[in-house]
DNA sequence: CTGTTAGCGCTTTCAG
DNA sequence: CTGAAAGCGCTAACAG
């Protein structure tokens, strides 16, 4: 077998047999003006006839670019995580581009810039950040890549970064809904059970929690508070921390719908009735929440729209930078919450 | 700003400024034999100081191979489906490859031979297929993808075409798995809630439900058994269908956990106790089924495993391929089921 | 042990 | 409108 097995029909070979320069044929493929019809038509058979198609390789060496995004996301597995969905993948191939994926799974001891790297290495013209603003050397990574390398990075995540435009969700927003919501409903000894401390998502939802109860003038202090891992396993733990402290607590806005799924588990145990005895509500609307028992309310966010947004300001970064803009600032995305209104409340 | 907005230092770079050729670099960077400790010593240095980085573009044009893998799968947002997970990536960054990442949604009429092609000219060494049986053409395109180029490509699907290799979960022994477990516990009028009528998976399931029954001397006709979609719909719709029918069943096989969640909501609604009135057991151990109410006992299908495995199968034929092998058979991997009783059984 | 030459497949520039 | 030449950054083959 040869030493080149995936070789194909080149440029070269189109025009030979179409007895035409390979200039011609470049321009033809590129769609460039100046061919005359008939040469153009010719052509177009040629390459029909040999199945010829453009190898994007050579051609990114020679542009300087790849037409290809890098994509580092955290915890493909995490159920309801933050991950990579149909609407980057979507946008991406309607915009022409390719994703090229990385993963940085929590457990890793590899500083994420070493994936990093090697997107770099293969070329892509701009990174869409999906990790969490608790690894490692977060913010350092994202600024030698903004600041040192000038490339193109939107982020779905923290936005702690100002240089770094991000789409991401209104966390305080939903917190605030999540808990207006529950008060509207007549509960008034809420508590809330976050997700990870260190996570800016839970912190903002935790404030929306806290703004909205002194608005109605309900307490929120630290003891209605307890903090999980955005698992199941940290609603079950909440609940229970949140019961010893207020027995008579009658809501519980969970950081997400799987604490929520954790939380309502809990209080079946207890023999507690869901809403009656106590109300849940969650933030995400992950598949599956409409199935709980009850059926959870909670607030959704749509991660497709916004990897959509994501990949489309992206994309106008990096078209701007090649045409030789200057660095021209994109205005964030900020993604609306939904209340989405089940049984659970 | 340039036309190369991204252009970093070259092998040429470091070859001028540690004075020598282009040649030696390539060695050092390429740890090649034949060069002189000292002279190593110092193109190393330059190249640290210089922040040298091979070009990987460069390099895939004239070896003609990539180092990268092209990802088909199926529905990223499909709750616990068939989807990349951290098996791959990590395998698959272990060995030095990258991943390009393609996604048809079921509703996209884009024929998948098009990402096929976009694929193909970014220069994949092999293609990871995880599309699911029922797409249109599915069978044609792998053909033509073996046969016809003879490229490398291990499935994690319907492994109909005996030409591609596949790294599959034991549909069947799940079945006969979950069934059994049913038997065991004393039940007897045991129904099943497939998934996708036009799905091997779901046949594979199916089928196994039917052998243990049989070996059992129960009853496992039409009659008893129930197509939904994968999702909880089709377990609520599954179950009314199946009450109807059989209004004195006491267990339910459902064809995955998500199905198994809609199925035990109905049954909630009806005020059947789980699992005294009726038992659930669901297939895939998805991230939360230990917290569904009650937490379910079901048949854990180690996606990330499989997926790590058929990396490594995908990886050990482009390797013998680009060594020049003829094509070595793969044996597939078949992943063996693993049952986790909790209390819905 | 080291350097030179050629060329992967394509696009860009410049001539005709 | 079309072609020839140069070269993106790298590695393979061959000299020395």
């Amino acid at each position: 077998m040869s030493r080149f097995p995936n070789r194909r029909v080149s440029i070269k070979d189109v025009a030979s047999a179409a007895g035409v320069s390979l200039q011609t044929v470049s321009r033809v493929v590129n769609k460039s003006a100046n061919v005359a019809e008939p040469t153009r038509e010719r052509v177009l058979q040629t390459i029909h006839e040999l199945g010829y198609r453009r190898n994007e390789i050579a051609r990114n060496l020679i542009q300087g670019r790849s037409h290809s995004l890098g994509v580092v996301c955290a915890g493909l597995d995490y159920f309801g995580g933050r991950q990579i969905n149909g609407g980057i993948t979507a946008e991406a191939e309607i915009q022409g581009y390719s994703l090229l994926l990385k993963e940085h799974q929590p457990s890793d001891p590899t500083p994420p810039d070493t994936f990093v790297q090697s997107l770099l290495d293969r070329q892509v013209d701009g990174f869409l950040w999906m990790l969490s603003d608790n690894t490692a050397d977060h913010d350092q990574i994202l600024d030698t890549l903004v600041k040192k390398y000038g490339l193109p990075v939107v982020a779905m995540v923290n936005p702690r970064n100002p240089d770094v435009p991000h789409a991401a969700f209104d966390n305080f927003s939903a917190g605030l809904m999540a808990t207006r919501h529950l008060i509207e409903r007549g509960r008034r000894r809420i508590v809330h059970i976050a997700g990870l401390p260190r996570s800016w998502e839970a912190q903002e939802r935790v404030r929306g929690w806290r703004v909205a109860m002194q608005e109605a003038g309900l307490p929120a202090g630290d003891d209605r508070l307890c903090y999980g891992n955005w698992g199941p396993e940290g609603g079950v733990a909440g609940l229970q921390e949140l019961l010893v402290r207020h027995p008579d607590l009658d809501a519980v806005f969970a950081g997400n719908d799987n604490t929520a799924l954790g939380a309502m588990l809990e209080a079946h145990r207890r023999g507690k009735h869901i809403p009656q005895d106590i109300a849940f509500i969650g933030v995400d609307d992950t598949k599956g929440a409409g199935w709980f028992f009850p059926p959870l309310t909670t607030i959704r966010q749509n991660r497709v729209e916004m990897g959509r947004q994501a990949v489309r300001m992206l994309i106008s970064m990096i078209e701007a930078r090649f045409a030789g803009e200057e660095t021209v600032p994109v205005t964030n995305y900020v993604h609306p919450p939904e209340l989405i209104v089940r049984e659970s409340t």
